[in-house]
DNA sequence: TTGAAAGCGCTACCAC
DNA sequence: GTGGTAGCGCTTTCAA
């Protein structure tokens, strides 16, 4: 039943050359007549010969060695890291990759978790990469920067909650999550708000400027702020409902859909009623958020389509050395339903 | 404030003959000193002038023209597709790769969405990768990993829902998710059983071994499966509570407890009581399911832990030629609540 | 302890 | 039309 290889496992990988070989031509032949080269007339007959000889061989190109060769790659790089993302970051990757394979480039996925940010770019530029799309989670610096530009990187691009000096710069700005979840509350009549913080590591990134973007929001209308530490678990919930009253907060931003499930049913459990008491906002805009009672309250995030941003980086890669671009990546919009 | 780009951008990229030339030597000292190469011994002195002159240049080692000459990479190829995919496979993807590196490999994600799968070997080959872990939705052909095979991948491994004959596999099955919850179901006493079949494109592939695993664990109990096709909508799922009496069900599994929440709700609203006249289990053990009244019974799975599966790749990789092996990755689990 | 040189697989220039 | 060949950047054997 199982099929044995009963291929020599050692036949040697199977060269231009080789093609040559069997075909009765140089390899120079070969590479004109596997890449179609317009600069050069090849009868129809050597032409079925060579294409014969490769796929009777298995020949495939090495693409190090065409690289190599020509001193350039297509290669886009896109280092990534563990990271608790969400449909709408993979629907994103996944177009801005189908974007960029169709302008040519081999987009190429590279874990970078728990790479030293210092020897990352190092790393990153042994592959010369023709462009890479660095997240904001490996700080980069002039550097490397530098470093990644001088081993032929055209572009240099961060993706994350700020902008990087001196870098092109895609930016997904938490803070306006913050602000307009706030501006939901505030149109609400709600002065003292409290914004969870998950402590489950990794989240700090995104809850940290979602809180400065509720300062910023709270402030001009004298609202408080009282960040509120919350691990996703029902007890960690429960304790947080339970001294509720004494925190004297009228609303609630709960950092996200999730949490906000997760606090609105155990601040209803400790009898606290939802909205008339406290307010509750949560975002993402999940389905189930709509089939809470309460329905819940949320902020609709949506990202920027993703072709338009492939088209840039073929711009940024055709023109090296322009002024360093932002470009803002991130709508948010607040969703009024009951629970606020 | 601008770092505007002083450098000449078209300097040209330093090789290690320019870090020679720097340090006053040659070629294959610098190679020596850089890869801290044990067979020769050289003097401290030019050590440093070496690396001195490498840093001072911002020398990076080309990765493409040095496994040209090494004559393989270590690169483990992981082709990806657009995918709905959770935080299981996330966390499994990010630690295979972490455990992967640990030993010593590149692991580089390649956007293969929408490739043909018959040339998709082919593209993946001109990489060299020394394997390939290739993704249950691009159909491997003996052709196709003998393509690979021939141009150098030691291990060609599918990984998906079913194993694939003649190529090792991490099987993924999908069916015991569908015989775990009818079993919790059979157990409560329910017989006539709806399965939800999601509308939702791409899901089909791990909806309709669910529902082969349904049926598997039904028929020796004489019990009815009745598929149920749902999208994630709220009016689809009204639609159907609407016609639920006419369907003569006891009991659903809602495909994941994404489904079951928004399905349960729309049962209640309907009037249907929950779990008395209806049972629900959903898959995925997800917190927001235990938020629910009644608290929502439910698939949990896990996968195996993915650093004895990098441990089986070096294997595979260091013995080629093994007959195919077949590891199941998928624990499943009921945990019935009060829904069902 | 260091250097010269071959050659990995490929493409593109220049002869024939 | 087709072939010879140089050379991309690197490692490694062999000689000095």
């Amino acid at each position: 039943m199982s099929q044995l290889p009963n291929q020599p496992a050692q036949r040697p990988v199977p060269t231009s050359a080789d093609v040559a070989r069997l075909a009765g031509v140089s390899r120079a032949t070969v590479s004109y007549v596997l890449n179609n080269s317009p600069t050069v007339r090849i009868s129809e007959s050597t032409r079925r010969r060579v294409r014969e000889a490769a796929t009777e061989l298995g020949y495939v190109p090495h693409a190090a060695a065409r690289s190599l060769r020509a001193g350039h790659t297509r290669m886009v790089l896109l280092p990534t890291v563990a990271f608790p993302t969400g449909p709408l970051h993979h629907r994103f990757f996944h177009e801005l990759e189908s974007g960029l394979r169709r302008l040519d480039y081999t987009v190429v996925q590279y874990g970078s978790t728990g790479l030293d940010p210092d020897d990352a770019p190092r790393v990153w530029a042994e592959l010369r990469p023709v462009a890479v799309i660095a997240p904001g989670t490996i700080p980069l610096t002039p550097q490397g920067t530098g470093l990644l530009r001088r081993s032929g990187a055209k572009a240099v691009i961060t993706l994350g909650p700020r902008p990087v000096p001196g870098a092109h710069a895609l930016v997904m700005d938490q803070r306006e999550v913050g602000s307009c979840a706030v501006g939901l509350l505030l149109e609400r009549g709600r002065r003292r708000i409290g914004v969870v913080m998950p402590e489950e590591s990794g989240l700090a990134l995104f809850a940290e400027p979602r809180l400065t973007g509720a300062r910023q929001a709270a402030q001009p209308h004298g609202a408080r702020i009282e960040p509120l530490p919350l691990r996703y678990e029902e007890e960690s919930a429960a304790r947080l409902a339970d001294r509720w009253r004494t925190l004297d907060l009228d609303a609630v931003f709960a950092y996200n859909d999730e949490y906000a499930m997760l606090l609105m049913r155990a601040l209803q459990d400790a009898g606290i009623d939802v909205p008339r008491e406290t307010a509750v906002v949560g975002a993402d805009d999940l389905m189930l958020g709509r089939l809470l009672r309460p329905r819940l309250s949320t902020v609709r995030m949506e990202l920027a389509t993703a072709q338009p941003l492939a088209d840039l980086v073929d711009r940024l890669v055709r023109h090296p050395g322009c002024a360093p671009e932002h470009h803002d990546l991130l709508r948010v919009g607040a969703v009024g339903r009951e629970s606020a």
